[in-house]
DNA sequence: ATCATTAACCTTTTT
DNA sequence: GGTTAATGAT
């Protein structure tokens, strides 16, 4: 146990953490020390004799909870295991799945993911015969994901004159019985949406008041980190717990509120000060991260921001080097640029590859990046884009899962009710869909007695055939380890078989992506610290897992990701691309004053995660929408003094000769993309009419290749070729471009 | 019912 | 430009 912690703390640091009763509220500058003093604050607690169970800890991510549960265990000891740490949404679906039954809920109900909950709108609209273009899955999802956020339910919802007529007015006055729909069919398949586990808390502890009391007497201490990035609902639910101890302290910094666009509410901040009038305000203004150039740069920007709590951030480190700026033609120069300036910086100070990353607004930009890295040999990983867990694989054996523990899961149902093929189509489906809705029953419930629903008797052999298999699934989820049932369902199902079969690259990747999914199954089975090994209790975690929180193997890469995973994070150099006007600020937030400070936050996030160096970049033209579009330099370039910037003025060498060879070593999680072939540089497709057995070809996309058979005549002629590396592929001669070689 | 071809969407950020 | 969902042929 580190005895004399609280002496690696400055004045404010110490005060917030010896603070420990009554309301509380940290105001914590980029840099400022905000972890150590949120983990001391907590280890404080336990060596005062606080019990870890009476402390409830809500961070941003899981990854923020298993780290800080490490260092307070380092603190205060073993203990720490059993405090009540993690994300809010995982804090309350333990406490939903405890409490299920007062809700009328199973305690094994599904989280839809954001894919499921589109889907089942998607049918919705559908029945109702409302015009998808006006009704688009996505925009209700968020109407009814902002109603719910702001605890509007559905009676709220249709009874409110100005919702219905600000409906109308748009054009959509049935967005008030969607919501009805969603919901009820949410509940008849046992479902919730993320949202559900923040507003069901909040009505499960509105609505029972012994079970409020409960929890006020379990959680006597409480802490929400990233506090301005809560919206109103947790806000409620917060205040609710908190009411009878008082003992709540919130961490976070106004400046870094970058989640206004998925509902978290600015004015958290200003209601915590009239909630609690004895509120003992502690604002660490100290950086210890960055360099005062960086720290002046960043509060130049932030400082052009109306609406922001006063404090003075400032900084006792060198003043370091000044912000290089590298202005590219075209993306793709910007990529060059900004990978050859990695080099040299790496070269020039022995640095390593993880002391490196790019931030981008969006995902997309990710590509040039990509392939600049790659030409010179530079090691890197992109965080985010498809979540191993979001692959559709994945998503289909999860999908069975999911059926085994909860077979009235609407979605799982529909998404693999006939896959791998098992003869019900369409046309049965919508059957057994007309059929729940017209009785009000779970596509499960009419699945199981087929022969009241009138299907013909081979419709109805392959249902209960099927409804079968999934009652053995089931039981043997009940009955044995996890990993032994969901082997058995892999194998049962004819997932494993299925994707064996597949011998393209996709194929043989979606195989590996599926044995690695059960790989963890087998992990999980093996804890020693879970006592509970049913393929339930896998589930349970799976729907509330991000790409942010997998494991990252301590490679040396460099990083790539947008600004809002970099939240929390710190780097030496990181490189800020694409400062372009309608890139950066995006030109969605170009509408307003509130939207474009929270781009600009987004800037100061960005800025603030750098410890010795920033550069920023540019370029002129761009890729967009398939082709090149014009852009101007960003106006957050303009908005830093320009004695802290440094105008670079080369241009990008173009084929870069790549000094040592480097062969990128598999991933752990996420199975690589198949590189794309990259052919020369004054490839031409040829004239490929005479086309014949065994001649090789280069094609653009798949490289070289040996024809194999040729057959059909003119415009259908086809011809199946093996490309080297790729395997066989049919290629239509009219579209293919390729040329042939000998 | 299944495969191959075409149309549509995308590009804001994610628990 | 690239992927995925919807449509049409066998």
């Amino acid at each position: 146990m580190t005895e004399n912690y609280l002496s690696e703390l400055n004045d404010v640091q110490r005060e917030a953490v010896e603070q420990t009763e009554g309301p509380v509220m940290i105001v914590a500058g980029a840099g400022s020390g905000k972890t150590r003093v949120l983990t001391y604050r907590v280890a404080h607690l336990i060596n005062k004799g606080v019990d870890p169970f009476h402390i409830l800890s809500l961070t941003f991510t899981n990854k923020a909870a298993r780290e800080m549960r490490k260092r307070i265990e380092k603190i205060a000891g073993s203990d720490a295991r059993n405090l009540w740490m993690g994300t809010f949404h995982s804090i309350f679906a333990r406490i939903l799945r405890f409490e299920a039954a007062r809700i009328n809920y199973p305690n094994n109900f599904t989280i839809y993911d954001s894919e499921d909950s589109k889907s089942l709108l998607k049918t919705i609209i559908k029945e109702e015969g409302l015009n998808p273009d006006i009704y688009k899955a996505g925009t209700v999802l968020s109407q009814i994901s902002l109603a719910k956020n702001n605890f509007i339910t559905v009676a709220a919802y249709q009874s409110s004159m100005e919702i219905q007529a600000n409906d109308i007015a748009n054009g959509k006055p049935k967005l008030g019985l969607l919501y009805e729909l969603y919901v009820k069919r949410c509940f008849t398949s046992g479902a919730m949406d993320f949202d559900d586990l923040l507003l069901k808390t909040y009505q499960l502890f509105n609505d029972n008041p012994d079970i409020l009391n409960k929890y006020q007497q379990k959680f006597k201490y409480i802490m929400v980190d990233e506090y301005q990035d809560t919206n109103h609902i947790q806000y409620l639910i917060i205040r609710k717990l908190a009411a009878a101890n008082r003992n709540i302290a919130v961490v976070g910094d106004d400046a870094q509120s970058i989640y206004a666009f998925r509902g978290a509410n600015i004015k958290n901040i200003l209601n915590f000060e009239k909630d609690y009038p004895e509120l003992k305000v502690f604002k660490l203004e100290q950086n210890y991260r960055s360099t005062k150039n960086i720290v002046e740069a960043a509060s130049d920007v932030i400082k052009k921001n109306k609406y922001q709590i006063n404090k003075q951030i400032w900084t006792d480190n060198e003043s370091g080097n000044k912000i290089k700026v590298f202005k590219a033609m075209t993306d793709n120069e910007e990529g060059a640029l900004v990978s050859q300036s990695i080099y040299q910086e790496k070269m020039q100070a022995k640095n390593t590859n993880s002391d490196f990353v790019i931030l981008y607004r969006t995902n997309y930009q990710s590509r040039a990046f990509e392939e600049s890295l790659r030409r010179l040999n530079l090691p890197y990983k992109i965080v985010g884009g498809v979540s191993f867990y979001q692959r559709k694989e994945i998503k289909d054996l999860l999908a069975y899962f999911r059926l085994a523990i909860n077979p009235r899961d609407e979605e799982a149902f529909k998404r693999v009710i006939n896959y791998p093929a098992r003869g019900i189509g369409d046309t049965t489906v919508n059957k057994v869909l007309l059929m729940s809705k017209q009785e009000g029953l779970s596509l499960w419930d009419i699945v199981q007695t087929p022969e009241l629903f009138g299907f013909d008797s081979r419709v109805r052999a392959a249902l209960t055939a099927w409804s079968e298999m999934i009652q053995l699934f089931q039981k043997e989820t009940e009955t044995r380890p996890a990993y032994d049932a969901a082997m058995e369902i892999a194998k049962r199902s004819n997932i494993l078989k299925h994707l064996f079969e597949d011998k393209t690259i996709e194929g043989i990747n979606r195989y590996e992506n599926v044995q690695e999914l059960l790989g963890a199954v087998k992990e999980f089975t093996e804890r020693t610290d879970v006592e509970d090994k049913h393929l339930g209790v896998f589930m349970q975690d799976v729907a509330l897992l991000t790409d942010a929180d997998e494991k990252d193997n301590d490679e040396d890469k460099i990083t790539l990701m947008t600004i809002h995973q970099a939240k929390g994070l710190e780097f030496p150099f990181v490189y800020i691309v694409g400062l372009e006007e309608n890139l950066f600020p995006s030109q969605m937030s170009m509408q307003n004053r509130e939207d474009l400070e929270e781009e600009r936050r987004l800037f100061y996030v960005a800025l603030t995660r750098a410890r010795q160096a920033v550069f920023l970049s540019f370029a002129m033209q761009r890729f967009r929408w398939g082709s090149m579009v014009h852009s101007e330099a960003s106006r957050f370039i303009d908005e830093i003094n320009p004695k802290f910037l440094d105008y670079q003025v080369k241009t990008a060498k173009e084929d870069h000769e790549p000094m040592v060879a480097y062969t990128s070593p598999k991933p752990l999680k996420v199975a690589p993309k198949p590189v794309a072939y990259q052919p020369a540089s004054d490839f031409a497709p040829g004239d490929v009419s005479g086309l014949q057995i065994d001649m090789k070809v280069e094609h653009n996309r798949f490289g070289m290749g040996k024809v194999v058979s040729v057959e059909g005549k003119g415009e259908d002629k086809k011809a199946l070729i093996f490309f080297d590396g790729i395997g066989e592929k049919q290629i239509l001669i009219k579209y293919a471009k390729m040329k042939i070689l000998s």
